[in-house]
DNA sequence: AAATGTCTACGACAATTGTCGTATTTGCAA
DNA sequence: TTGCAAATACGACAATTGTCGTAGACATTT
C-alpha cells in the first residue's frame, strides 16, 4: 500500500545513475571516465557525488579485496518511471496525450519511432473492433 | 538558429507558474489561493516565489493603479515542453517510445487515454498502407 | 487626518547542490 | 620496509531553494 517513494535524482546525480548502471558494479574510477568523457568534472566531484548518494542508500558500497565497487539499490526503471510520472502530472495534470504530444509535436521523432510507438500502443489496447 | 534557451522551473516555480498561466494576469493574492487551495504554504512565501521568478525575468509585474498584477514571458507551451525534453534526453536519451513506455507502461492510464493517443498517433503517420 | 487592515519589500535561514582542494589511507613496487 | 602514486575521506564554498517573519507602504473607513 505504501506510496513507492522513489529517490528523485538530480540531473548531476542522475548522470552519475545512469554510469553506474551501465558500469555495475563500478568504482568511481570507472565512472569518473564515463562521465568525463562527455562534461569536464573534477575526479573528486564525481566522488563526493557517489559518496552522497551512498549516503542516501541510493548506492550500495562493496569493498572486495582493496577496492571499492558501488551498484544501484534503485532500478533504472523505477527511476524513470518515476521521473516520468513526476511531469506527467506536476506539468500535464496526468494526461498523457497531452505530455505525448508536447514531447513528439516539436521534437523531430523519426518516422520509425511513431510507427513503432503506433505499434506499441495497439498492442497496449485490448482488443477494438 | 540559436537554441531556445527556456526557463527550467523546479517545482514549487511551477505550480506558481501554472497558476499565473490560468488567471493572468493574476494578483499574488489569488495565486497564493490557488496554491494553498492544494497545499499548505504562507502568502509571503507565495509572494517571494513570485517576485523571484519576475526578477529572474520568468514573470512580468505590472502596476496598474494600485494593483500589482502579474503575467508570464514565457509559454505555457514552450514551458512544458522543455520539460518534457529535457527527461526525454536526460533520461531515456531520447527515445519517445521508451519514455512513452514509461509513462503509459505501468500509471493506470485509461483505456480511453490509449484510444486518444492511438488516435492522435494515427493522425501524425502521413500515411501507412 | 488617524486608525486599520492589506500588501509588498527585504532579509534571514536551513537544506541541498555542484564543485573542489587538501588531507589521509592504502596497495604495490623497489 | 619504505616510499610513491592512486584512491578515498573530509570539509569548505558559493549558489539556489523553499519558507517565513518583520517592517514599511498604501488604501480605505471613520
Amino acid at each position: 500500500m505504501a506510496k513507492k517513494q522513489i529517490y528523485q535524482p538530480t540531473e548531476a546525480e542522475l548522470e552519475i545513475l545512469k554510469a553506474v548502471w551501465e558500469l555495475e558494479p563500478a568504482s568511481v574510477r570507472a565512472i569518473f571516465e564515463r562521465i568525463s568523457a562527455g562534461k569536464n568534472v573534477g575526479y573528486t566531484t564525481v566522488l563526493k557525488q557517489v559518496q552522497r548518494l551512498t549516503e542516501k542508500g541510493v548506492l550500495e558500497k562493496e569493498v572486495t579485496d582493496g577496492s571499492h565497487l558501488y551498484r544501484s539499490t534503485l532500478r533504472e526503471s523505477d527511476v524513470k518511471q518515476h521521473l516520468v510520472d513526476k511531469i506527467l502530472h506536476t506539468a500535464f495534470d496526468g494526461s498523457a496525450l497531452q505530455m505525448m504530444m508536447h514531447a513528439l509535436g516539436n521534437d523531430k521523432t523519426t518516422q520509425e519511432e511513431l510507427l513503432a510507438l503506433k505499434k506499441w500502443l495497439d498492442q497496449q489496447i485490448p482488443d477494438k473492433s
